[in-house]
DNA sequence: TTGCGTTTCATGAATGATCGTTCATAGAAT
DNA sequence: ATTCTATGAACGATCATTCATGAAACGCAA
């Protein structure tokens, strides 16, 4: 049923082993909480959410077996902080990448795009882990907000983006239609990624994004627009 | 950690308990390895791909504690032969939409298109189960075969369609980044359909699709080329 | 066809492993 | 001295799987 125990436990513990654990009482805490996070995604990521115990945890950890239910009551808590760390660390990077990009709507919509193709910040596990979360989310509705695909307040940056380059030119398209193509592209893009790290090529996966975008917006994404 | 075990049993058992039990050695079998995999399914789509047990086969299934290992050997194996169900029903559902459809390349891959958009004759369940062991595949790869989002005959099916339109039109594209967009634009669908069946529209998902077959093969779904 | 020995199937109680959680205890920070 | 933290053995529940038992279908002789 199942496959890979292997190395992980001393390996992982080994590489983690670096910062030293606080002695205060209220760093102590967050350091263990973070260790515990950390070894969720970890784990998740290896086996999958059905491989999530608690006996992996303390394996990927190397804490105590009671450090769960002591820092979060019941493994269920354990999960849903690990989705809001996912949720939030995915935020922060693609508002980011948004930030850092010139104003316009069309560099924006790029600025996203590229951010989400080259995975860069980004270790493996985390999506798969996200990826996880998101299909959990279909027999458990209480990880939903927090990982749907038109999770409010990325849909929306996309969707305002979209309109703002339909009003500019005035493209035959609603820009709920276009964001959602937008959205979607990328959602089989990750799992596409996800299934196959190796295989995936950051030029093919920004080569299919390009196309659509150049399609659907061409004033601002054909061949005469050139892109960085 | 666990919600929703609910009526189940007993409402499922009194509406598949349709057909009688085949007094014939062959057809028994047949018939309760069919049932092991329907409830299976059914209880995947419930419950999530971790939710099933084979307390939940009995439960669904009606049938003794010791089926699956009679029919099935080990629980991972009856795994295997649903992913093969589904993976042979759906493909046939494919092929006959295209089979349908005029033999033109556009009407192919438009038939293709509205057969995953529209989701007719598919019962929810057997998306949601599909979509878990595509999850599942990420971190056991024994699954990957067939139900990569490069499943050959699907992808290589959407790639042909995507060569003879760009041939016809010298599109300037290529065929593996058009027929990688289409697939991961479908993709996002199913995933956005299962996260929330009431909210999804078929309209919206078809309008989608449409917008970027529009934009990439403008001659053939463009404005002027009229779709059924 | 009927009767009968053989073979195969269906059942569910029993098994050991692993699950998530509890809690008495020892130790460290305040 | 007091309060909070960390530990891991122990617990009951549930997991997948095994297997002795009884029933049913089968092949064949009469």
């Amino acid at each position: 049923m199942e496959r890979d125990s292997s190395d992980a436990g001393s390996m992982r513990a080994a590489a983690k082993e670096s910062a030293e654990r606080p002695r205060s009482r209220g760093e102590a805490k967050a350091y263990f909480r973070a260790k515990l996070i950390d070894a969720a995604i970890e784990a998740i990521g290896r086996h999958g959410f059905s491989g999530l115990s608690v006996s992996r945890l303390v394996e990927y950890s190397g804490l105590a077996r009671g450090m769960v239910n002591l820092h979060f009551h019941r493994k269920d808590q354990l999960l849903h902080e690990v989705l809001k760390h996912l949720a939030d660390a995915y935020r922060a990077s693609w508002q980011a990448a948004i930030a850092s990009a010139p104003g316009a709507p069309a560099d924006r919509l790029w600025a996203l795009i590229e951010h989400d193709v080259v995975r860069k910040d980004h270790e493996d596990r985390t999506l798969i882990a996200w990826l996880a979360f998101r299909q959990e989310a279909i027999t458990n509705p209480s990880y939903r907000p927090l990982c749907d695909t038109r999770e409010a307040a990325f849909f929306a940056t996309v969707k305002s983006a979209c309109a703002d380059l339909i009003k500019q030119d005035g493209y035959d398209i609603k820009p709920e239609v276009a964001a959602l193509g937008i959205t979607f592209l990328l959602e089989g893009l990750w799992l596409d990624w996800a299934l196959d790290p190796e295989r995936y090529r950051p030029k093919v996966g920004r080569a299919v994004c390009e196309a659509h975008l150049a399609a659907i917006f061409p004033k601002h994404f054909g061949k005469s627009a050139k892109r960085p």
